[in-house]
DNA sequence: CCATTGACTTTAC
DNA sequence: AGTAAAGCCAATG
C-alpha cells in the first residue's frame, strides 16, 4: 500500500500551530492533494500514535466538529482544542482560531 | 469491475 | 442561519 499520500497529509497537520485549527480541505490542498478532503480524514484515522498528529485540530469547511455531537472522540476533541485555548460552541470554533499559514515557510518546512 | 461508504464541500433554497 | 441535495474521490467489499 502507497502510504506517501498519507504521510504527506500528517506531516501538513502537524504544522498547524497549537491553539490553531484547519479544515479538511484547507489540509487537502496544503498537502498538494485538492479535492481530496475526505482522504484526510481516512488518513487521520490511520494516523500512527507515535507521530502524535494533532488531529483534533482538523475540523469541517464550517469550522464544525466531524463527530457526533457528544460522542465521546467529540468530546476528546473539544477538551483537546479547550486546553489549548480554542473555545468550542455549538459544536464550532471561532473564526479567528482558524490557522493562516505562511505558504512560503509553510514549503520550506514540508520541503515540497 | 460495479456498488457502497465516508473524520468532506459547495451550492441553492 | 440551517438544511438538503448534489458533487466529490479514494478506499473497500
Amino acid at each position: 500500500m502507497d502510504e506517501s499520500k498519507y504521510q504527506r497529509i500528517w506531516q501538513t497537520v502537524l504544522q498547524i500551530p497549537a491553539g490553531k485549527v484547519a479544515s479538511y480541505g484547507q489540509i487537502a490542498d496544503l498537502a498538494g492533494l485538492p479535492g481530496r478532503a475526505r482522504l484526510v480524514g481516512k488518513a487521520l484515522g490511520k494516523a500512527p500514535p507515535e507521530l502524535e498528529v494533532p488531529w483534533f485540530r482538523v475540523l469541517r469547511s464550517n469550522r464544525s466538529l466531524a463527530f457526533t455531537p457528544g460522542s465521546e472522540v467529540a468530546e476528546l476533541q473539544r477538551q483537546s482544542l479547550l486546553a489549548e485555548g480554542v473555545l468550542v460552541k455549538n459544536n464550532r470554533a471561532p473564526q479567528q482560531d482558524v490557522w493562516q499559514p505562511d505558504l512560503a515557510e509553510l514549503l520550506f518546512k514540508l520541503n515540497y
